[in-house]
DNA sequence: AACTGTGAACGGGTTCACAGCC
DNA sequence: GGCTGTGAACCCGTTCACAGTT
């Protein structure tokens, strides 16, 4: 590359010449998490080989990957472990914290409110509501259980944008709707049910049960070879 | 289409042609529950359009999905919701059950336990596993909590080929390979790591965060806007 | 010598437009 | 008339091959 990084300022962020692909941003959290082993291993180089092998994609992925966020690698050695989380934090938004609320403390959502996952990455849950009497005024991972009624004041109150649902099905929809009125931006919607909201709110989808459907897509396959093998083998 | 069902079963079934694209199979599960509410809803006739718009894809990708399946729409009037659903189960071997097995019974893996998307989809629950001994013996959802040093002979005993990981992520890896040992051929890995196995294992991962990421990633930039602006900035 | 960064070729997937059928 | 089914055009993303750099 001969052109000085004009398209640098001087704290390293690269100005936006091109977008990041998509599926390039689906990847980083990925790369991210494996880069967080290797680094919590001493490691201090990697290469797009190893890293690609870690995160089960290829090499030239990888690189083409990475070289969006910038030319953070060195030619004949590699990239930089920790300079590279760093980079792919900041262009993740990771490295400010995001004050997040959970809906509904089911099991699900008392999972999700233990899960370490969350603080690493700057996610902060900061509150957590239910319907149930029963289950407000309860501690879950130090927070206080606090009624869906009070989610307008509460989320206003703690400057709150991004919510997680996790209440049963039928209870999703009202619960999107009630955190967009609250000035939600982006919902992250665990319950099992298709969420409508507005243009302007970004909606993350999580169904636990697809993976496990894709998984069975693609044993029954094998299954099925299996079984007509067994049947009278030949095929192997 | 001219040429009679010569790709057809006589119980409907087709004969693969073609192999489903990847990205076809994925989606699969979503119209699969968006059906799903519709009959709930008593409705029994859908059109692309209609059912796109609950997807959250468009009419053309639906048509274009569907008909790798068969022609099981009816042109001038839509998709029978019912037959639909069949056709769609029966294409992601959802149509017979699988009995699966959990291991690690912490939130994450109560959760999973009493998740009730997993049943509705053919997928039984049919064993759990912990390494704790507070926990074995205890009862979740019905079942009681096994030691994992059962793992092997329970899961044989079962016949379970498919397996959810939900322990901590130290023990995740050692977990797989015990898995694999006792004949598990599918793995759906919830904890936070990455898991290394065969090449014949089909492993799929699900971490919890990297929805958030993504939906960090584009807050920050309307918040970037926002904030820039509201600085005085003048770039936009 | 080793490994990154990237234009160019390639391919799968999406979208389009319309033919086909009810 | 309305809606599906699908070849063809298009496009995004992946892969390749190699130039560039340490």
């Amino acid at each position: 590359m001969r052109t000085p990084p004009a398209d640098r300022t001087r704290t390293g962020a690269r100005v936006r010449t091109r977008p990041i692909p998509e599926a390039t941003v689906a990847r980083l959290p990925v790369y991210l998490r494996v880069l967080g082993e290797l680094a919590a291993q001493q490691i201090q180089t990697v290469s797009s080989e190893r890293l690609a092998e870690a995160a089960g994609v290829n090499p030239p992925k990888v690189r083409k990957d990475l070289s969006y966020l910038g030319s953070y690698g060195t030619r004949g050695v590699g990239y930089d472990v920790e300079y590279l989380v760093y980079q792919i934090s900041r262009e993740l938004g990771l490295t400010q914290d995001w004050p997040v609320a959970i809906v509904g403390m089911g099991n699900l959502g008392q999972a999700l409110a233990g899960y370490k996952g969350f603080g690493e990455r700057g996610f902060r849950i900061m509150a957590l509501f239910d319907k149930d009497i029963e289950r407000v005024g309860q501690t879950v991972s130090g927070l206080t259980i606090e009624h869906i009624d009070d989610l307008e004041g509460s989320l206003k109150e703690k400057d709150i944008r991004v919510a997680i649902v996790a209440t049963p099905a039928q209870a999703a929809q009202e619960t999107a709707e009630r955190l967009v009125a609250a000035g939600v931006r982006s919902i992250l919607n665990f319950a099992p049910t298709v969420l409508t909201v507005p243009d302007k709110i970004h909606l993350r989808q999580v169904d636990l049960s697809v993976e496990l459907q894709i998984l069975a897509f693609y044993e029954q396959r094998n299954a099925g070879k299996k079984r007509t093998a067994a049947a009278g083998d030949g095929a192997h």
